[in-house]
Formats: C-alpha cells, sequence, structure tokens
DNA sequence: AGCATATATACGGTCAAGCATATATTAATG
DNA sequence: CATTAATATATGCTTGACCGTATATATGCT
C-alpha cells in the first residue's frame, strides 16, 4: 500500500489525531466512544479527524453494531508503521499520552469484543 | 533534549521542509544556496522554512563566511531520529527525493568543506 | 569605501484547517 | 413505529500557515 508522506505527517501533526493513533497503537482497536472518552473530547470532534484518518488510510474502520471500531491500517507502508511505532514508543510515557491511556482503562461500560 | 512531538511533525507536514530535511538527512551538512539549487525554490522560502526546523531545535546553523550550513541536530530525541532514519529509507527512492539529490549532486560551484 | 554575493526578515494577501453548534443517519430496543 | 444511543456530516466562523515580493543584514573582495 501506497501513501503519501505529506498527508501522513500532516495527519500526525494535530494533537487529536496523534493521541488518537497513539491509543491505537497500544489498544489495537476502539471505538469512537471510547476514544471520546479517553481524550476527554466531544463527539464530532473525535469523529472529524478519524474521517480524515480513514480518508487517508492510516485507519481502517469496521461497523459493529451501532458501535464503529477504528484500528491501524495493517497495510500501512514499513516505514509508516515504523514511524507510528518510533513515536509511541518515544512519547508514549509523557503525562498527556499516559493520562488518556489511564482514562480509558478506568471507563466504565466500554463496549467491545473483550466483555462479550 | 526534548521536543514538541506536534510541533516536530508539523515540520515534517510541509513539503519543502520535508526535502530539506530528507537531503540532510543524506547529505549531513548543506548550505542554503545548496538546498535552493537542489529544489530549485526561491531564496527566501528555503530561508524562511530553514529558520522554523531552527527555531523547533531540528537543525542547527553554523555561519562560515558568506554561508550559513545547516545539519540535522544530533541532539534530537532518539525517537525523532528513528522517526526521520525510517522515512527517509521509506520515500527516499521516490522521484521527487531522488530528483532533489541528483540536482544536487550536479550543482556546480558547490561551496563548502568538501572542496577546499 | 563600494560593490557583489549569500542569507534573513518584513509585509500584505490568500487559503486551508480547525472549531463548536446543530442536525442527519444508522442501528438497537421497546 | 417511536425512542434512544452511537456516529457522521453540514454550516459558518476564526485563525494560522504559507506564499511572493521587496528589503535588510552580513560577509568578502577590490
Amino acid at each position: 500500500m501506497d501513501i503519501d508522506s505529506e498527508l501522513f505527517f500532516k495527519a500526525l501533526a494535530d494533537p487529536t489525531r496523534l493521541r488518537c493513533l497513539m491509543l491505537l497503537a497500544s489498544e489495537r482497536e476502539l471505538c469512537v466512544c471510547e476514544l471520546t472518552h479517553a481524550l476527554n473530547l466531544i463527539q464530532p470532534k473525535i469523529s472529524r479527524h478519524l474521517a480524515t484518518l480513514r480518508d487517508q488510510g492510516i485507519v481502517l474502520d469496521r461497523r459493529q453494531g451501532q458501535w464503529v471500531y477504528y484500528q491501524l491500517n495493517p497495510e500501512l507502508p514499513a516505514w509508516a508503521k515504523a514511524v507510528l511505532r518510533e513515536t509511541a514508543r518515544g512519547i508514549g510515557e509523557q503525562k498527556l499520552f499516559s493520562l488518556d491511556r489511564s482514562k480509558l482503562a478506568r471507563m466504565p461500560n466500554r463496549p467491545g469484543a473483550a466483555c462479550c
């Protein structure tokens, strides 16, 4: 698969999208409401940013019932995956991103395959 | 050294800056006129973009006589260096970036330590 | 000093990207 | 079918980034 490097970095250059991607890098698959809760942002904002990531092929979406799950596109070129991996490794421990993870971990009534 | 991840990716999200960084990743040190020639862009544009890279600590500048040389900041955090390395490996062979390199290689009267 | 070259900055204008609010769509449930 | 929950999109607005042109600064040379 091929992506445009300029668009790829533009995608990472927005804090909301970067936080989503960092969470997706550590959690495999998340639905919009989980991301909304973890980042503590309003739903249309999350949805809009996920749409731009999807339009660029950076994430895949999958509808299951009322939920839409997003994951990193496994067909991203190797260099793009490496960029995401190295970035997660490098900044994942910063307060902002750790808090997102713990907020998600503490979310009540998480939907998803995990629980059923 | 520490950098802001959002600003870092914003820096990579502009084609002029990305091309400069890709060239610097393969050439160690380049002056403004070499970059101007290689990318075939007007000088103030190159200069302005290099200034933003410098202000963010992504590159270092060094004046030598009438020339100002730029290089990747060796004190960038490891993850940022890895991102640049992986990106160069991944997209360096695309036409745009190869052409920049060959344009540079063919530049007449290149200044710099190389020749003296 | 005066000119030429290399580089940096200032200025004014344009356009894209992001935002919040409001509304539409889709699916589950009663 | 009506309602609720989850998600997506539309709208109007604002801000910031980038651009080209013009000008300033700095260095070297004669």
